[in-house]
DNA sequence: AATTAAATGGCAGTGACTGACAAATTCCCC
DNA sequence: GGGGAATTTGTCAGTCACTGCCATTTAATT
């Protein structure tokens, strides 16, 4: 049974990853808002009706992917060492996203995809709401790590919160500097720079 | 004629003014997705087709007040001194929001907004995406601030926009704790602290 | 009171999304 | 290979946010 669901999930995915596929050149030639999901299914070859059932709205075509990026931001960070200070982990959190950019054609990929997340409005509300969610899952994963540390010191939510989010604002600056200035080489150094400077105080380097 | 249109103007903000009070009440008491414009297009005693004459769409009538707290953000950043570390300008700017929080129906109604906000996805959404535009708008000034102060070293467009996220993520999570915890006497301070900790290294303090 | 400008309402239409139901497809066991 | 169950699919009707168009009402000006 369990190998049946299997071969039924992998089936699942690889249809979405289909209508992935097929949208995102949609959404690069027409724009997001431009494309309806009518266009989008009658492309794949299916009805409107079944394309609502491999993505519950038209944004989780785009943005399905940070969800995965969430995954392994997650176990980027619960795989740093304990006694690390936490800016430390949250910056190499980011490494496996980085050498993903490796590769240039994913690099590019990702590029066109952000602009098309910047060409609207819905969409990049959406995209943002998707990282706050993310955000709050680290931060609780931070949370378990400073509880399992016990070192006498409780840190304070809030703090743990607004960290994580720094390190997201550290990111998101050099992804919009990157896709706006068409630069997609720099970003890592960008990210690497920009995460040195607002490094806080309190967290010794 | 132009006392004319100002007292148009006027009046339309009166009326505007109305249509947030009445749906105010009406997300409140059913949440923001279960209540349809029609509801509130009804309660407030006009058709469908002039309650958007009036907001572009439903989010605005709740989000619309972040355009005022960009401008009001704006002012006290660009009243801080040119000398003072970036990091101080952007914790003060916050003094006159906190002010607005001394008042306690304020306060309450504040709190009230930002449960119904959290309450419906779509909203967070567009919610993270207004304070994305003030946090641009902010970085824009801070970059003229750093021009103008022309002291040799140029600043990295990139941490200027970082630090403003990584304000606003300290704001953002003292906002969801005392949301959360419905503790709001406590968020000056939270927010304070929550600032201090986050201060980079690279700012003196 | 007549003219003109603005606000309003009604209506039809689009696009995202959902529930219900029936037809088609696939799976599984014999 | 056939029959029955589970799953997938398409169709249809409906809701809700939102828009353009046009006729009507309301208000301001002279």
């Amino acid at each position: 049974m369990s190998t049946v669901t299997g071969l039924r999930q992998a089936s699942r995915r690889a249809v979405q990853s289909q209508i992935v596929a097929i949208a995102e050149d949609l959404f690069v030639a027409k724009g997001f808002e431009e494309t309806t999901v009518d266009e989008i299914a009658a492309a794949v070859g299916m009805s409107q009706r079944s394309f609502f059932r491999y993505f519950p709205s038209k944004d989780d075509v785009v943005l399905d992917r940070l969800t995965r990026l969430g995954d392994d931001l997650l176990s980027g960070l619960a795989s740093r060492p304990l006694d690390e200070p936490e800016w430390d982990s949250l910056q190499h959190m980011f490494d496996p996203v980085l050498e993903r950019f490796t590769d240039d054609e994913l690099r590019e990929h990702d590029a066109a995809m952000q602009r098309v997340i910047d060409g609207s409005a819905r969409l990049l509300a959406a995209y943002l709401q998707r990282l706050d969610a993310v955000q709050q899952r680290l931060t609780d994963e931070l949370q378990t790590r400073a509880d399992s540390r016990d070192s006498g010191s409780t840190p304070d939510p809030i703090v743990l919160r607004a960290k994580v989010g720094a390190a997201f604002a550290c990111l998101h600056a050099a992804i919009c500097h990157v896709v706006a200035r068409d630069d997609p080489d720099q970003f890592a150094h960008h990210l690497h720079h920009t995460m040195t400077a607002l490094r806080p105080a309190a967290d010794a380097s």
